[in-house]
DNA sequence: TGACGTTGGTCAGATCTTCTGACTTGATAG
DNA sequence: CTATCAAGTCAGAAGATCTGACCAACGTCA
């Protein structure tokens, strides 16, 4: 629901294949270093995961589910061994999720592949066209992300 | 399965957020306008039929899904009335997935919203940084889009 | 012209993703 | 202390996507 045809294609549209390959790369990467199959939507919720630990409640709003689904996704993850949920000392109620040691390994190699790409993509816009096209969409996040 | 939390996120996120707020503003002005619940899924194969009508393994082949996605969703599309398939005159092997005149209305709902958004885009940014993004995305798209 | 590999498309079955609604338990404000 | 709100879970259903197996029409080359 989006784009026109030919050259002229909208905006929102010429977002997505950036990201569409970014995810790609990213979970070829993954898949490479033997970790099974990790899936998009795991992808989605472990990389919102926040250095102490994040509230599923958070993850599902800033990933855009339901707490279900963010549940159910973490149940996934939970089982391979990637993450784990600990008690938050600050709330009986709330758990955290947080990063096992496989998944920092995951981490790990997902940050080496974006760089790599990035570096790619910079490669090929020029220096100073990939900066400034990291501050227009650093700009544009400002109002197309709710969850800044 | 990408992105650093903070200031430093990887352009492949970045370039979600815009591309998730577009679709979102386009899917929630079609519904506004009566026409019932059309998915994100089905959107990105309407958003692909060109003019004349495209064919299926065409449209699956865009929208990176197996011709057999492609096929369901058509079917879902057009019991809602929005395309219709015909003979390719060319091969009768094929045919020809087309907008019927439901799915041209809500074309062109698409179509204004898109513009719509992307006036706030550059309204934001500044005339020149929003060209300059466009320019950037579309050579970006030589190196992330397959079928171009 | 007819056998063979290719291409457009469907059928069947499975898995993954996501949603709505109802519920439990703990936190919090009057 | 009670009413309400927030964090998560349970249950069930609908969507989206995949793999594998098939069929029919096309194109070609001997």
């Amino acid at each position: 629901m989006s784009g026109s045809h030919g050259d002229g294609q909208n905006l929102g549209l010429l977002c997505f294949y950036p990201h569409r390959a970014m995810e790609a790369r990213v979970l070829a990467a993954v898949a490479a270093a033997g970790h099974g199959h990790i899936t998009p939507a795991q992808g989605r919720i472990a990389a919102r995961i926040g250095p102490r630990g994040t509230r599923l409640t958070d993850l599902a709003e800033q990933a855009l589910v339901t707490k279900q689904t963010a549940g159910h996704l973490v149940d996934q993850l939970e089982r391979a061994g990637y993450v784990r949920r600990v008690p938050d000392p600050t709330d009986a109620r709330a758990r955290l999720v947080q990063m096992a040691e496989r998944g920092l390994e995951v981490v790990a190699i997902a940050r080496r592949v974006e760089a790599e790409v990035e570096a790619e993509w910079t490669a090929h816009l020029g220096e100073e066209a990939a900066a400034q096209l990291r501050t227009a969409l650093t700009r544009l996040r400002e109002i197309t992300d709710p969850y800044r």
